[in-house]
RNA sequence: GGGCUCGUAGCUCAGUUGGUUAGAGCGCGUCCCUGAUAAGGACGAGGUCACAAGUUCGAAUCUUGUCGGGCCCA
């Protein structure tokens, strides 16, 4: 049952009546943001009012910050990669606007390339096949325009402002034309040159197969350990003790005997151990070379007997060996090879660079030829002895067998199963085969990148510019690109594919190519004004028009090349179409901003062409960003729990929620993520967003061109509040300008949570409420907040684009910015240039250290007394130095606001306490509470008109009633 | 296997040129307020700084190795 005198208390008229004295916090700046419901509307509003341009045009004048956007692919939706990649982005184009730097954005995509050819093969099924390769690049057109659409709806969606009207796309005419012209520049410079290597051949279809066109398969092969004689057994290494007089022999093992004729060379490992061994087999004495840990497995595997090691020899000391090959008429060499296992075969390994990537890489390592004796369907060509001419490679494999056999020279073989690659849409095995492709010279020196008057090659440029040039954030990119610069081989552009730009060479009837500068220019020409369509549609005469071909090469007898460029020479030209083609950027960039596997991708590949075409890099500094992994730090893969679908994420919880979190990580590392991170990170905007809503309510009667209190004074709350603004400002600016958005972040998010609510805002809220609206403290309090609440809304709009807009529009404003219709238009704050010296930084640190020692004793008695009310206590300091309470006193109420006390005083006599310290006295049987403001304090009943109220409330409704100004609700 | 790289409380981050007992915010626990209220505040418990050697009077920090991740190659 409850008791009369409660009834009686909560009913009390007299409370009601005060309440409505107040200057209690109002504003229409909702607490609950609902993202989800108001970004898009905000979106149309910015794009009706063309803000992007508005802030351009705002900044004509100013210097240029040029962020070049790195090309997302145009296929599928965008993940949570691209909201990382694409938030950083805006985030610092958006800070260096906001610091009055002209920031252009011009968003991209690549849209050649071989995914998007094969969407469309599975697409079109077997109809493809009898379609022109016109009619196919249509498709992938078509498709490609499909994506770039979308994922440029679902980028604007994230808040990314930029050129979304007009991006640049891989595949338009102008952006192909450009491209040409770069690649002009390097057949200028002699880097470009034609070159036999490797690639898979579908026998079937005669064409080149890419990776993602192989399927493997179980597949029977045979399987054969073949001799080679040594041509000269006197360098034999002493240690193998070698008998005189003997044939010697190097014992290789493939499973694909086909490749024999084409072998090079026999690859060892350096520094594997390898056996000189003497065996019978069919009463036959051998004496042969291979891998110390395979002699027993492999030699009683071939029926060896009698097998007697005679000596032992490095891997090393074998390369001085040569050996003639058995029905071949060719003497080569033994090479080391870094890929060389003695984990199957014999330690020895039968190299032919024509049909295998390693084997190639050796022969361009070791200047081999790149013989390749098999044509396009298959078969020998007329450079093989004639019992194997005409032959298809796979019944060669029964030639060559027995034809070994019967030189002496295989030692075993058997049949396998392995996994073979076979081409998906035929069905059929594949081989590597040796075809004629483009490249990209890394090695030759050319006047066009010279450095300091000495010629350079592309790769001794590259490495100078990444050494000297180029600012890596963070600093590891360096030596990563390094890395790859210094073992990267020629530059392979060839692909032959159907969906990307052609390469532009034609061939006469002697099958020597025309490529010159002036024959790409005429190409490009056609290009700019039909597209790379043109190649196909029209007659090389059409496509060199304006071009003199001069006598070898007539136009009509012309054929063209049927290769494309690899995708990443087109997007690794498009600093030419970006930057030097369009108007208002300039080059080279200030920032080039992708995930770290760019360094071998678009980083490296936008450098290259850029050297070769300007000798200057197309970037002042690149940075990189690591990747989305689970929380456990592992990779996600799309059927994993925690994969995030950014799509998803962004319309359940807002643009600013992703965007915020996305700034809030350090991204130099692995980024974990997952749906529940995401979530809870929902808890940091709400502080923010609230803190803010704090600070605008309690302004809802600032008007700051007739209120602002300009000067505030050092020892006060507000002095010091004003102190932690201008060191967050300092601090918030130089983590931008570092690239370091987590760090804004936290500056940011911590000084809502401490300083402004937590200290500040909860001190501040007595005068707030209780003083005369327009008295002097309170118009002080509120420039404070004023400043702080411009200040942050400015600091946090490169990140929070739509709350901090929203903010805007809620926050009172005068002067220049009074018009401004959104934040991202403003400049960035500047420090108040209040001077602060170090024994006032000691008196406000003294403060709160009595502070924190106040906190603890009220907890205390809320302990043990039961004081649940910080109002009801009184705060006493004790300071034995009298200047220092001097400047003490002058913090007038702050010295009990500090910490919601309700009074606070200075002891008398000085104590057994610190020279400075406080004590906290439990003052509800003392004083009486005031009935507005629940403060307890001596003087109230002072008043004589209101005996329950304080003087301070008393004259606070007095001055109300006579000034309509300081009406408060 | 190679190049680059990461590993500090449950989470996100600080930790200066090696120097007291390794910090902050969130989350969590306990409590308070009910005039920021689907808010706000206080207090508290959480860490062998991945592990192991070494250098040093002293190591989260420097060296080496190990383990476990990531990206790019092979």
């Amino acid at each position: 049952m409850i008791g009369v005198s409660e009834l009686v208390m909560s009913s009390d008229p007299q409370k009601v009546s005060y309440k409505e004295t107040l200057n209690l916090p109002r504003t229409d700046f909702a607490m609950t943001a609902k993202l989800v419901e108001n970004e898009p509307k905000r979106l149309a509003k910015w794009q009706q009012m063309d803000l992007y341009h508005q802030i351009l045009n705002a900044r004509a004048d100013a210097p240029l910050w040029v962020l070049h956007d790195g090309p997302p692919f145009a296929n599928g939706d965008i993940h949570i990669g691209h909201v990382i990649n694409k938030t950083l982005k805006d985030v610092f184009l958006r800070w260096h606007s906001l610091c009055g730097q002209r920031t252009p954005y011009i968003p991209g995509w690549d849209c050649h390339g071989l995914p998007i050819e094969h969407k469309i093969q599975q697409q079109l099924g077997p109809k493809l096949r009898q379609m022109e390769t016109v009619a196919v690049r249509q498709h992938c057109h078509d498709y490609a325009e499909k994506y770039v659409n979308l994922q440029s709806q679902q980028f604007q969606r994230l808040g990314i402002m930029g050129e979304w009207s007009d991006p640049y796309i891989t595949m338009k005419p102008a952006y192909e034309a450009g491209t040409l012209e770069v690649f002009a520049q390097f057949v200028q410079a002699g880097l470009v040159y034609k070159q036999l290597k490797p690639v898979s051949w579908s026998i079937a279809n005669q064409t080149a197969l890419a990776d993602a066109e192989i399927e493997y398969e179980d597949r029977d092969d045979l399987s054969v350990y073949v001799l080679f004689n040594l041509d000269n057994p006197q360098d034999l290494p002493a240690s193998l003790n070698a008998p005189a007089g003997q044939t010697i022999s190097l014992m290789i093992w493939t499973t694909t005997p086909w490749t024999l004729p084409a072998n090079m060379a026999i690859a060892v490992a350096p520094r594997g151990q390898y056996q000189l061994v003497r065996f019978e087999k069919q009463g036959q004495t051998c004496h042969t070379i291979l891998a110390d840990s395979l002699v027993q497995r492999v030699l009683q595997a071939g029926g060896a007997q009698n097998i007697t090691v005679l000596g032992q020899a490095s891997g090393e000391e074998l390369t001085r060996l040569r050996y003639r090959h058995p029905f071949m008429d060719r003497v080569s060499p033994v090479l080391t090879a870094d890929y060389v296992t003695f984990e199957d075969g014999t330690g020895l390994v039968h190299t032919a660079p024509s049909h295998g990537e390693d084997d190639y890489q050796t022969g361009i390592r070791c200047g081999l030829d790149i013989y390749s004796p098999v044509m396009g369907n298959g078969r020998f060509d007329d450079s093989v002895p004639p019992w194997l001419r005409g032959q298809l490679v796979w019944d060669a494999n029964n030639l060559i067998t027995p034809h070994l056999k019967e030189l002496g020279q295989l030692f075993h073989q058997q049949i396998i199963r392995h996994s073979y690659p076979h081409d998906w849409r035929s069905k059929t095995p594949t081989i590597f085969r040796a075809t004629e492709q483009w490249f990209i010279a890394m090695d030759r020196p050319v006047n066009q990148l010279a450095v300091d008057g000495i010629d350079q090659s592309l790769r001794s440029r590259a490495q100078h510019a990444a050494e000297k040039e180029i600012t890596f954030i963070p600093r590891w990119g360096q030596s990563r690109l390094r890395g790859m610069l210094d073992s990267r081989p020629d530059w392979c552009i060839s692909r032959q594919r159907a969906w990307g730009l052609p390469i532009p060479v034609f061939y006469n009837e002697k099958d020597q190519a025309l490529l010159t500068p002036q024959s790409v220019r005429a190409v490009a020409r056609r290009f700019a004004e039909k597209g790379s369509d043109a190649w196909f549609t029209q007659t090389p005469a059409q496509l060199l028009e304006g071009c003199d071909t001069g006598p070898d090469f007539p136009k009509d007898k012309l054929r063209k090349e049927r290769d494309i460029f690899d995708v990443w020479f087109e997007s690794g030209s498009s600093w030419h179409d970006v930057l030097m083609t369009r108007k208002g950027l300039h080059y080279p960039a200030d920032l080039y901003l992708e995930g770290s596997d760019q360094h071998r991708g678009w980083f490296q590949l936008s450098l290259l062409p850029a050297l070769g075409a300007t000798n200057q890099p197309p970037f002042k500094q690149v940075l990189t960003h690591g990747f989305v992994v689970k929380p456990d730090g592992r990779k996600v893969s799309k059927s994993d729990p925690e994969y995030v679908t950014a799509t998803k994420e962004i319309n359940t919880h807002g643009a600013d929620l992703l965007r915020l979190w996305a700034c809030s990580v350090d991204y130099e590392g692995d980024i974990p993520t997952s749906p529940q991170i995401i979530k809870e990170f929902g808890d940091k905007y709400r502080k923010i967003r609230n803190s803010l809503r704090y600070l605008l309510s309690n302004l809802y009667d600032f008007d700051p061109s007739r209120h602002t209190v300009n000067d505030i004074p050092l020892q006060s709350l507000d002095g010091w509040a004003l102190d932690q603004l201008d060191t967050l400002i300092v601090q918030v600016a130089n983590a931008y300008n570092a690239f370091q958005t987590h760090r804004a972040f936290r500056l940011l998010y911590d000084f809502c949570a401490v300083q402004l609510s937590s200290i500040y805002g909860n001190a501040m809220k007595d005068r707030l409420y209780c003083d005369a609206a327009d008295s002097p403290l309170r118009r002080r309090c509120q420039s404070v907040m004023h400043r702080m609440a411009t200040v942050l809304i400015k600091l946090l709009s490169p990140m929070l684009v739509f709350t901090a807009d929203e903010a805007w529009e809620h926050l009172a404003r005068c002067g220049d910015e009074a018009d401004l219709p959104s934040v991202h238009l403003a400049l960035v704050p500047q420090p108040s240039g209040q001077i602060v010296s170090p024994e006032q930084r000691h008196q406000w640190q003294l403060l709160m250290e009595l502070r924190d020692s106040a906190l603890l004793q009220l907890d205390a008695l809320k302990k043990e007394a039961g004081l649940n009310k910080a109002i009801d206590a009184e705060i006493v300091y004790h300071i034995d130095d009298d200047n220092l309470r001097q400047h003490l006193q002058s913090y007038g109420a702050d010295l009990e606001d500090l910490v919601g006390a309700g009074h606070h005083s200075f002891a008398e006599a000085p104590t057994s306490e610190p020279a400075a310290s406080v004590r906290v006295i439990d003052r509800r049987s003392d004083y009486h509470a005031c009935a507005r403001s629940w403060k307890r304090r001596p003087d109230v009943g002072q008043d004589k008109h209101y005996p329950d109220l304080s003087l301070r409330d008393a004259q606070a409704i007095r001055s109300s009633q006579t000034n309509p100004e300081n009406h408060g609700a």
